[in-house]
DNA sequence: GTCTATACCGCGATAGAC
DNA sequence: GTCTATCGCGGTATAGAC
């Protein structure tokens, strides 16, 4: 392994675990095992090798979400459900969205980040639309809301896990997400409004 | 206004506004206005200093919640739906969700955190289950599930909006929530007069 | 109680040898 | 490309005068 992937490997890992601005050079060189001068010939200074982790990770999660949401075996519904079910190890929190308040967060991490929630709230949206068409939500269903509040409920069980030490917000909350999802279907359409 | 509270009062707005870790000592006392010695008889340090911060911040949350749940006015139901849609500034964050993840967050700055989202779900579950009672929700509603995905929806909101930068992550996470309480709702029950 | 002066250390980066 | 030596700065805290 190049002194490079080296690098940007380890300040993943250390970004995970303190967040980019608790990350510093030093400790980067320590878990590495890499020199100074070799961070400094390879980025331009911290910013620019914590910019090249971010995309790394954003790269790593896009890749687990398409894996996921994508092909064509499940439907939609399915698809979606597995996202609000997958596995999540919530004491550690999300390796991006634990990023959102972090100072160290400038343009250069900030970028990829942005890109990757987008599009994840663009692909579930798009299942849930898909989800509608197939008969398997009701017509009347708010996507866009349904899609937003799925991440950012997975976001906020990170939060709440890591506040209170407890992973079990986690699992509460994706039951509570679940039963968003079960009541949306066409078989338990809402019932008509008084008015 | 004593130097104590010029202290904790400078420390709660700079912890609002890039967390525990990324606020110095200096950096309060440029904001207080007052000087070194100041700080260092009235706390330990800056971690006993952070926690002061922290559990008036936790205080100040606690009693605006308390308003908007307390009494006895509103149906139940309506108490969690304004929780809900309550006035919040998205891009602003959590004054104490934003911390989950702040290097910073020792024992004790985490603990009066800790309790507040703690007493808030146990607030909301009891709101929900008087909602259940008083035949506003369906019998089968899991009102653990459903208050935790209201609680970590709103942190997961802030989480999302400052990630991509637009505050609608929060506004279309809140309309999300109101579709599940709809949803959850008894056919003969008498609806909110809001909304 | 509050102030200023001082000290120590680690962060972030540069210089220049190999 | 990689290394060690060095630097300036700010974070955090102590000392001691007033």
């Amino acid at each position: 392994m190049t002194a490079r992937d080296l690098l940007i490997e380890s300040t993943k890992r250390l970004i995970w675990e303190r967040g980019v601005n608790a990350t510093s050079p030093g400790a980067i060189l320590n878990a590495s095992g890499v020199g100074q001068g070799s961070l400094y010939h390879h980025f331009s200074g911290k910013p620019a090798l914590a910019a090249a982790a971010a995309a790394s990770l954003a790269a790593d999660l896009q890749a687990e979400t398409d894996r996921m949401l994508g092909g064509d075996e499940p439907s939609p519904l399915a698809k979606v459900r597995a996202y609000v079910d997958a596995d999540r190890d919530a004491l550690r929190g999300c390796r991006l969205g634990r990023l959102a308040f972090d100072p160290g967060r400038d343009g250069g991490v900030a970028a990829p980040i942005a890109a990757y929630f987008t599009e994840l709230q663009r692909t579930l949206t798009q299942l849930l639309d898909q989800a509608v068409t197939a008969g398997e939500l009701a017509d009347s269903t708010d996507t866009t809301a349904v899609a937003t509040v799925i991440v950012a409920g997975v976001q906020g069980g990170f939060v709440l896990a890591a506040l209170t030490g407890d992973p079990r917000a986690m699992t509460d909350t994706t039951r509570g997400l679940q039963v968003l999802l079960q009541n949306a279907m066409t078989s338990h359409a809402p019932r008509p409004r008084n008015q």
